[in-house]
DNA sequence: GTGTTTGCAAACTTTTTGCATGAGC
DNA sequence: GCTCATGCAAAAAGTTTGCAAACAC
């Protein structure tokens, strides 16, 4: 019941991590932010707020609080989007709660699917947002690399 | 002096090569058609399909025409959607057209910038195509490294 | 008990579709 | 001249907002 050290190593469970952060922050702990925080944890991949709304199933939760508790979430960092090239925005938790990984997405369907593990070394990455930060006064905070072509179900095998 | 072409392979004015490879596919170059064809060939960064109508200024193009004439272009693969973290899909012209490049989002406005060149290896993408294919069936076409961050303007500085 | 959150209805934005007129080849 | 493409209106899809009732703390 004390407060517990804080382990900053392996994450725990978002289900039980993100309540608490939230309520933290003053926000309440709630039958539809469970419930929608459970669809996040409980899939691979990016989903978008309808199918999210559909995974809740019989929680009857109204469209517009998945709406309203993912924005939430986003406004808060624990969730991120990350959109399709077929254009609807997809939402998945945030990188303390989810390894960081990157996206194969399918040109024909639009299916993401997660990548794991980042491809791409400390020390290139160090560099070029060095680079970026002189020449453009951008400052990177994170990356992403997505790679499309035609997954197996389109590929008509 | 010198009347050679410095670079010998550049891709030649896509405002005169895409009606070309439309014609040959049998769709008919019309003015709406060139004008949003010169709009996005005017920029350096994607745009939505409303800045892009925006952007025809006096041509009076119908902004149904504009939606039509993006989608014309994206399914014969002469422009390619790369979406903002904001969610609006935007559009820019495809690879023969425009030189292979990554863009820099900003996540408190969504603007994006193009950043010029791939930084990634010839031979770790193709290490890379070739495992995804392997393990997930996946067959990579193309990829795009997005860096998100804060832009000059929204850093206050 | 108090103030936040939810559900419902409705507004708003973005994108797609149907159909008659107009334009390219 | 024969189609294909455009413009207009309207529908569909996706997202946001206002407000009274319900719930977390």
């Amino acid at each position: 019941m004390s407060a517990g050290p804080a382990a900053p190593t392996v994450a725990e469970d978002p289900r039980d991590a993100i309540p608490r952060l939230l309520a933290r922050r003053g926000y309440r702990i709630t039958g539809p932010r469970r419930a929608v925080l459970d669809a996040l944890a409980t899939t691979q991949e990016p989903r978008t707020v309808v199918q999210l709304h559909r995974a809740l199933g019989g929680e009857r939760v109204n469209l517009v609080s998945v709406y309203r508790t993912v924005k939430l979430l986003c406004d808060v960092g624990l969730v991120r989007a990350t959109d399709a090239a077929q254009g609807q925005r997809r939402y998945e938790l945030a990188e303390p709660f989810t390894a960081h990984h990157h996206h194969l997405i399918c040109r024909q369907c639009g299916q993401i699917e997660d990548l794991d593990g980042c491809l791409l070394e400390e020390d290139v990455l160090a560099r070029l947002g060095r680079r970026v930060r002189q020449s453009r006064r951008f400052r990177v905070t994170d990356h992403e690399l997505r790679f499309f072509g035609i997954c197996r179900r389109c590929d008509g095998a």
